[in-house]
DNA sequence: GCCCAGGTGTTTC
DNA sequence: GAAACACATGGG
């Protein structure tokens, strides 16, 4: 096996450090669409924060984030960042939930279709239409961001520049196809990004896949 | 002040 | 395709 210890090894090992994190940090499947744009490159604690703007403003609703103004629906998130554009990419995705027929409708859809579907939604990009996809409606997609790309290039298991799809197609060949496991696994990396496999200060004293690591002798 | 955060679309080669 | 750039707030 190459890469050292294997990828479903590594999963069982952050299990074990950290424990199950219960992801979506969210009720129903609109709520993980919302959160998956606003997460786009901005701190979950604003994100939370924008989320109340748009219940403090009636808006937490696709129906009324379509009918919404501009400059109302971008007020409200405002805290998440990169707020006019996130307005807009709101809008599409709520036009995208309705006419596709809402939840119920999306989920008669297949995994690939589901994809295809959501990945047409200018400002839905692949990391966001696979969070929804494995959050939202439950199917075994293993979800690329930035900090897996971190995490397994310090491990030497990924280069990091691969096109997200490779990627993708590695984790999924290489585990079993369970939702629960790649919901976890998604989590549990982000986990290990937030508090240890930092960018510039790795603390890899108390990294749990210290052995392998590039990282793990200093910077 | 600077770095960082659960990216994506556009432009350009 | 791939690189460079714009987009913006809030916490450490």
């Amino acid at each position: 096996m190459s890469g050292g210890r294997g990828l479903h090894d590594t999963y069982r090992r952050l299990h074990a450090a950290f424990g199950p994190q219960g992801w979506w940090p969210g009720e129903t499947a609109f709520e993980v669409l919302v959160g998956a744009v606003l997460t786009q490159n901005a701190a979950w604690s604003n994100v939370e924060r924008a989320i109340q703007g748009l219940r403090n403003a009636c808006l937490f609703a696709p129906e009324r984030i379509v009918a919404a103004e501009h400059g109302a629906l971008a007020a409200a998130i405002r805290p998440s960042g990169y707020f006019n554009v996130k307005a807009r990419r709101l809008r599409a995705a709520c036009e995208a939930w309705l006419e596709h027929g809402g939840e119920a409708g999306l989920a008669r859809l297949d995994t690939a279709t589901l994809r295809a579907r959501l990945l047409a939604v200018k400002g839905l990009g692949r990391e966001s239409v696979d969070d929804v996809v494995l959050y939202a409606f439950e199917r075994p997609v293993f979800v690329v961001d930035a900090y897996t790309r971190r995490i397994f290039s310090r491990l030497g298991v990924l280069a990091g520049d691969e096109p997200y799809e490779t990627i993708r197609a590695r984790f999924e060949a290489a585990l079993p196809q369970d939702p629960a496991l790649f919901n976890e696994y998604h989590a549990l990396i982000v986990a290990l990004g937030k508090d240890i496999c930092r960018p510039r200060r790795p603390r890899c004293d108390e990294c749990p896949l210290q052995a392998g690591c590039a990282f793990a002798g200093g910077p």
